[in-house]
DNA sequence: AGCACGCCGACT
DNA sequence: GTCGGCGTGCTC
């Protein structure tokens, strides 16, 4: 007997071993192998009858029964096709943690799923659909997998829910009774986050995607695919329902809704707070605070009520102060990315690249500047002006309830209970509209809805910006959201954006300045020999000189891009360690930053 | 990803 | 003469 054996290497083909007499094996069984002088673990993909001559002999195996149904290991193939990637190094990703020591457990085989046909995915936006998934979860027949976008969030819910968790903030041994319990039918609700997307289920399963639209359901690293991707192919596959839970969806999920792909319920209107804009003309020169918002914050204060003040990072665009544009690239639409070092604006997408403009082409203002409010400067200048509030901009204040104002990042309103805070207040929008992404509406979208829920029907969101009649924020103050996905449509259908292609990015990290140029010049030779494509021109990232230079570029290309660039680019992403440099690929990125 | 083999500079 | 640098290729 062989054994078909895959491991957490970038290799495109399973290794094949002896199996010994007496040690019976199925796929998605974990078995330690000798593998280039050592023991490692892989996954069972395959077992064959045929002759083992001259093959090695696998060592044992780690359990006795699969970790993956057949079915999970195809969905794992598929994840690894589509996103460029090994299927050894994907199921790692995605499989419960090996057992310590001597465990006495009982563990049972996955089930295989029905292939019945289900129903299409469903998409719950209303303020609601929390509460409601946590009541009807209770009563679902089945065993439901809750995925959610990041630990703590896990944490949240499988306390809320009464849940095992399968994610990594929980003791190994619990998740991995969590993990044999879900496939043999005995829990009732798992709660996991991506590592979990695999746990084979009894059907009928529920499938839920928490806070679908969050980009940590696609962090760096295997698999290097987005846990709404992975979701929706696994329900189509087991006939699975999928619930995809966001108040403000990616544009992708919505624009599937729009043509019937997804069932999207629609919500009614709720009571709503007031959604304020605060012209910030003269103002952020000096001062973070508008009137408005230094009103506000005296009155919550009052009020006993915490203000959360939201900030960005640090500027990555140039804008005017006088009219708040933002220096776009005319061919893609998205803000310019500024270098100071170099002095220069370039396009993250094209590579157009500009020198540094003295005067705003639209109104003629000279006061040029990056957007310059971040958390620290936010806070000594809020010290000043209320010395007598408790002010944090410290990431763990969010939970501490004696904090008056919090500062910080988007991020705060993460997972944030409705009424958590009295008021919101963006101290400059336009630096989120502004960042060098055609998501960034999107982003500043989201983060705009999200103060509207978590400060209540009763709380205040108050936006200080140029551009008070932004889709963005019209959308969040009218608690419409088709305002908002109709025009982003139109902006992404106009300049060819996903969910109209697909994008690919490009990384080439070269030894010095010439392996880079060298492995440049060969994938864009490759690639612009493929019909169909659009192949961006690479730009240099970082600084210049840098020790390893970085170069970028964009691919554009229809739904099979994985397809068609696969085969071409096998060798150059293959060879991995060259005396030119690494190259890597990711599809569907998130960000082009 | 490791790790082993293989061909060119400074040492006990 | 060897020790060891990393570039290249392989792992059943």
């Amino acid at each position: 007997m062989i054994a078909d054996v895959v491991f957490d290497l970038p290799l495109r083909h399973p290794l094949s071993y002896r199996v010994p007499d007496g040690l019976a094996l199925g796929p998605g069984q974990r078995v330690r192998a000798p593998l280039a002088g050592r023991t490692r673990v892989g996954i069972v993909v395959g077992v064959r009858r045929d002759e083992a001559d001259g093959l090695k002999s696998l060592d044992s195996a780690v359990e006795p029964v699969p970790v993956l149904s057949a079915a999970m290991i195809e969905i794992g193939r598929w994840a690894a096709e589509e996103s460029l990637s090994s299927l050894g190094g994907t199921l790692a990703a995605m499989l419960p943690p090996l057992p310590r020591g001597d465990t006495r457990e009982s563990l049972a085989p996955p089930p295989e799923p029905s292939r019945a046909a289900g129903p299409p995915p469903e998409l719950w936006v209303d303020t609601r659909r929390e509460a409601r998934l946590a009541e009807r979860l209770g009563s679902e027949k089945g065993t439901s997998l809750v995925i959610a976008p990041d630990i703590e969030a896990a944490a949240r819910w499988a306390e809320r829910l009464d849940a095992a968790r399968l994610d990594s903030g929980a003791p190994e041994v619990a998740r991995r009774a969590a993990w044999f319990g879900a496939s043999r039918g005995r829990a009732r609700i798992v709660v996991g986050t991506r590592s979990a997307l695999l746990v084979p289920l009894p059907p009928p399963a529920t499938l839920v995607l928490l806070d679908e639209h969050d980009p940590a359901h696609k962090p760096p690293g295997a698999p290097r695919m987005h846990s709404r991707e992975m979701l929706v192919e696994r329900a189509r596959r087991e006939g699975s329902r999928l619930v995809l839970l966001s108040a403000t969806p990616s544009v992708e999920t919505w624009w599937r809704a729009d043509n019937r792909h997804v069932h999207r319920q629609d919500a009614a209107p709720v009571p709503w707070p007031e959604v304020v804009t605060a012209d910030t003309r003269g103002i952020l020169r000096n001062h973070p605070l508008t009137l408005p918002l230094t009103r506000a914050i005296e009155e919550m204060a009052r009020r006993d009520r915490p203000t959360a003040l939201v900030v960005t990072r640090e500027a990555a665009a140039l804008g005017c102060d006088e009219c708040g544009a933002a220096f776009r690239c005319p061919d893609c639409g998205v803000a310019l990315a500024l270098s100071r070092s170099e002095r220069r604006l370039s396009c993250r997408l094209c590579s157009r690249t500009d020198p540094l403009p003295t005067v705003c082409p639209g109104c003629g203002g000279h006061r040029l500047s990056p957007f310059g409010w971040g958390a620290e400067r936010v806070e000594s200048s809020l010290r000043k002006r209320f010395p007598q509030l408790s002010i944090s901009r410290a990431p763990d204040a969010r939970l501490d309830p004696h904090v008056q104002v919090l500062i910080g990042t988007t991020g705060l309103l993460r997972g944030a209970p409705p009424g958590r805070f009295g008021c919101v207040g963006f101290v400059a929008l336009d630096a989120l509209l502004r960042v060098p992404d055609f998501r960034a509406g999107e982003r500043a979208f989201a983060a705009l809805w999200a103060a509207a829920e978590a400060v209540g029907p009763n709380g205040r969101v108050i936006v200080q910006t140029l551009h008070p009649e932004h889709y963005a924020i019209r959308a969040v103050r009218e608690q419409s959201r088709a305002t908002f996905y109709a025009s982003e449509l139109t902006f992404r259908a106009e300049l060819g954006y996903p969910p109209f292609c697909r994008l690919c990015l490009l990384s080439i990290r070269g030894r010095d300045e010439e392996g880079a140029r060298a492995l440049v010049t060969e994938s864009e030779g490759i690639l612009r020999g493929i019909p169909g494509l659009t192949v961006y021109s690479a730009a240099a990232r970082g600084a210049a000189g840098a020790r390893r230079p970085l170069w970028r570029f964009a691919i554009k290309g229809p739904a099979e891009l994985p397809r068609l660039v696969a085969e071409p680019l096998r060798r150059l992403l293959e060879r991995r360690r060259r005396a030119s440099g690494v190259v890597e690929i990711e599809m569907d990125p998130l960000s082009l930053a």
